[in-house]
DNA sequence: GTGAAAGCGCTAACAT
DNA sequence: ATGTTAGCGCTTTCAC
């Protein structure tokens, strides 16, 4: 069924049917109402490909996912982002354009994407502290929000970001509390803004206390299993290791209970860790590690976030640049204990 | 630019423009390469849907993410998949729809795909064992591949499936032949058709040995961490406790193994176990629990060959069905062990 | 308040 | 081998 077809259904034009299904204020209410029953009754539902070419919109948000052609892993985190963001354009009739290309060829697939007019606007992934997909997606014209921030100019792009810095500061704090004085950082890789800020909220807490941050102590790579095992291992075979850990990501605290493991001690006892992880800080059930329960994710809510704020800024266009900071999701385990008192 | 600009630009009819861009074999040579050269010089890419309008095609693959409305978590392996198919769509042209609705709303979704013909095509995810969407997807003429199999029927549908039956067989005879005799299995729920494939496989290898399968050591849940642990740890405490578990998935997995750990136990020597994971059974690293690393699951693969298949089917139609059994990956950890004599 | 007609950018008969 | 023309299904002037 098409618009020509209900049209004379009704026994009336296209022009009528067409402004009364989009809500045109001129249309008189009795006929209204007589067209958006006949449509639902019919099953009509408008072309979306005529609806684009006539409108030069195409109720379609576009993802770009980058692959890194070093490691050809997909970030945990993107599957429930997408869920997030799928939600609120399901309810808005978008469409959600996912675009999976290696790293490398990220400009071009943006650019295409602009040309074509496939989407009304774009969600940037993973920003880098400094991003050039910032000033090309400007360049474009492109609306878009990137989850996350990078290092310079938040007040000239639309955002949404989980508070990392106080996250980490708290995580931190938290530890020092528990009398701990040796701390080990954990860390994302650098190049990404987040693992700077959470770096920049470990610090501060030290630095807060008058503790001076260590360089011995901070480790900075892909969050991997192996990476949390690798470091934990190191640092416990130091002749003064630490009594603490702030790790992130749930892949990473894994490799870290298992090298605590392995290196015979007892977290919680020996050593303890606080974990931050913004996708499976789910209900912790018995363990130290989080598991994946029936709850959201601060993620799945960045993601929600995001598309919402895509669709308000296309529909009103104009507006100054917007922005939302969530505070994260923090996961204090059992696995936390005071420091021995040779740590103090 | 556009058709109508390029087609001038070169001195040529839209139409010839189309067809040399479009591989139409009465175009000649020369103007070809002409205008593929004009067309690349300008950065001409042809408007999707102008395009889809024209030819009633959308060059675009649905993917249908049904999300549980009792517990809204997002299957891990689902990244990994799309990331698989997404390299295929691009290098084919075609955009990846993704269409993230509660499960209860699925059958509206797929209607709705139908109606608008928003897709050439669709992939389904995660099948039942008795799946009410291959009806659904027959009765609406719409092309599909299913990522996995369902109960019955296999030879009317197409499908891309990991050879489950046959990886637990494997896992289950590898604990058999080093002198277990108590396995228990740890399984996915029962209304996935991979998991009573997964069983299949197990009982096999059991029956084949003479042993009858045990009700008490055969458990089917979400697979989730807490899911692993719990059973671990009854199992355990059971007055005679099984030697050797087979396992799925990474989370599972991980319970597994603070379960057995938390029992003042130690994996290899008083219990076996074998993980079958196709999404993480990447490189293992040290340890006894796959991590992410840089191979490619064989989830990825099969997104890229439900891809592949399916852009094949829309291409040339009327073909009979097709399908594709990828044997599964099978991670043997360093958690396997020789039964204790007092259990053979 | 409603309708006729043009046009969005492309493809596909149907010429030539 | 190339051009002309008529749509694909919708929105949007413009006229009534």
């Amino acid at each position: 069924m098409n618009l020509k077809q209900l049209s004379r259904h009704l026994g009336l034009s296209q022009t009528t049917v067409s402004r009364a299904l989009n809500d045109y204020p001129e249309v008189s209410e009795a006929t209204r109402k007589r067209v958006k029953e006949a449509a639902r009754a019919h099953g009509y539902s408008p072309n979306p490909r005529a609806k684009g070419l006539a409108t030069g919109r195409s109720m379609a948000i576009g993802h770009v996912i980058p692959i890194s052609t070093r490691h050809e892993i997909v970030n945990p985190i993107f599957g429930d982002f997408i869920a997030g963001a799928g939600e609120v354009y399901s309810r808005n009739n978008h469409d959600m354009l996912l675009s999976v290309v290696p790293d490398v060829e990220e400009e071009r697939a943006y650019r295409a994407l602009a040309a074509r007019r496939s989407v009304d606007g774009i969600i940037v992934h993973g920003p880098r502290a400094d991003d050039p997909r910032i000033a090309l997606l400007k360049e474009l014209g492109l609306p878009f929000v990137v989850h996350g921030r990078t290092g310079q100019d938040e007040q000239s792009y639309n955002w949404v970001d989980v508070n990392n810095r106080r996250a980490f500061q708290r995580a931190t704090e938290f530890l020092l509390d528990l009398g701990h004085r040796r701390i080990a950082l954990i860390n994302g890789v650098e190049e990404m803004d987040f693992a700077q800020r959470r770096r920049a909220g470990y610090e501060a807490a030290l630095i807060a206390r008058g503790l001076a941050p260590d360089a011995g102590l901070m480790f900075s790579e892909e969050m991997t299993e192996d990476y949390g095992y690798r470091i934990t291992r190191a640092l416990l075979e130091h002749p003064d290791p630490p009594s603490a850990i702030v790790a992130a990501s749930m892949l990473t605290a894994i490799g870290v209970r298992r090298a605590i493991g392995d290196a015979g001690l007892t977290m919680g006892r020996d050593v303890s860790v606080v974990i931050h992880d913004d996708v499976l800080s789910y209900l912790k059930n018995g363990g130290d590690i989080p598991i994946f329960t029936a709850t959201r994710s601060s993620v799945h809510l960045a993601g929600q976030l995001c598309a919402e704020m895509l669709l308000d800024i296309i529909h009103n266009p104009g507006q100054s640049w917007r922005h939302k900071l969530l505070e994260a999701d923090l996961t204090i385990g059992t696995s936390t204990g005071p420091a021995p008192a040779a740590n103090r």
